[in-house]
DNA sequence: TGCACGATGAAC
DNA sequence: TTCATCGTGCAC
């Protein structure tokens, strides 16, 4: 598999430039591409969650800009990665325009190519993907990390759910912003 | 400068 | 249910 493969079609910029509502249930069933030692890692996306702005009390965005959300409120497509527990990494994508502060967390993945470790949970992938704060910022029209089009979308329903382990964040912990493919066996918590 | 608290995962 | 482990944001 490389570059040229139909199925490592880059998502162009446009795509991550709606709202994050919009955008979320759309990244289901695509694929997450990691370029690493020369090797590429493929995993399609089957789990999600979508973080809608400062106004949204889950949103990291809702501290307003801050050394570490400043990614999430500037352009979108690029990917904001951050250390969680102090041991796990959990990659985003931004989206929306910039100064907006949206982005959807990629919480499960199911393997396609060059991934032996288990994908079903938001550090899990970042681990099986080796994705790191190294990459935050990064832009994902890229090559080390990026979405891209599978050649062809299988039919799928989709759940939404709400958000996990965002309990402090009042009525918008109950807000239905986690989107998931029905059935799928790498969704972390179906 | 100190401190409470995680958008988690694993063990018990 | 408990715990590992440290960066972040905010109080003092």
């Amino acid at each position: 598999m490389t570059d040229s493969s139909p199925g490592m079609l880059r998502l162009p910029r446009d795509f991550y430039a709606r709202k994050a509502i919009e955008v979320a249930p759309e990244l289901l069933g695509r694929y997450l591409v990691r370029n690493v030692g020369g090797k590429q890692r493929v995993g399609r996306i089957v789990e999600v969650e979508a973080y809608l702005g400062p106004h949204d009390r889950a949103a990291h965005s809702s501290k307003g800009v801050t050394p570490r959300t400043r990614v999430m409120f500037g352009p979108p497509g690029h990917a904001y990665v951050y250390l969680i527990y102090g041991m796990h990494h959990c990659m985003n994508v931004v989206v929306d325009r910039e100064g907006e502060g949206a982005a959807i967390l990629i919480r499960a993945l199911e393997p396609v190519h060059g991934i032996a470790a288990r994908t079903q949970g938001p550090a899990l992938l970042c681990k099986a993907l080796e994705i790191d704060r190294r990459l935050n910022a990064c832009d994902l029209t890229g090559r080390d990390l990026y979405l891209a089009e599978p050649d062809e979308m299988s039919a799928f329903k989709v759940v939404r759910r709400p958000r996990i382990g965002v309990d402090y964040a009042g009525a918008w912990a109950r807000r239905l912003l986690r989107f998931y493919i029905q059935g799928n066996s790498c969704v972390s918590r179906p």
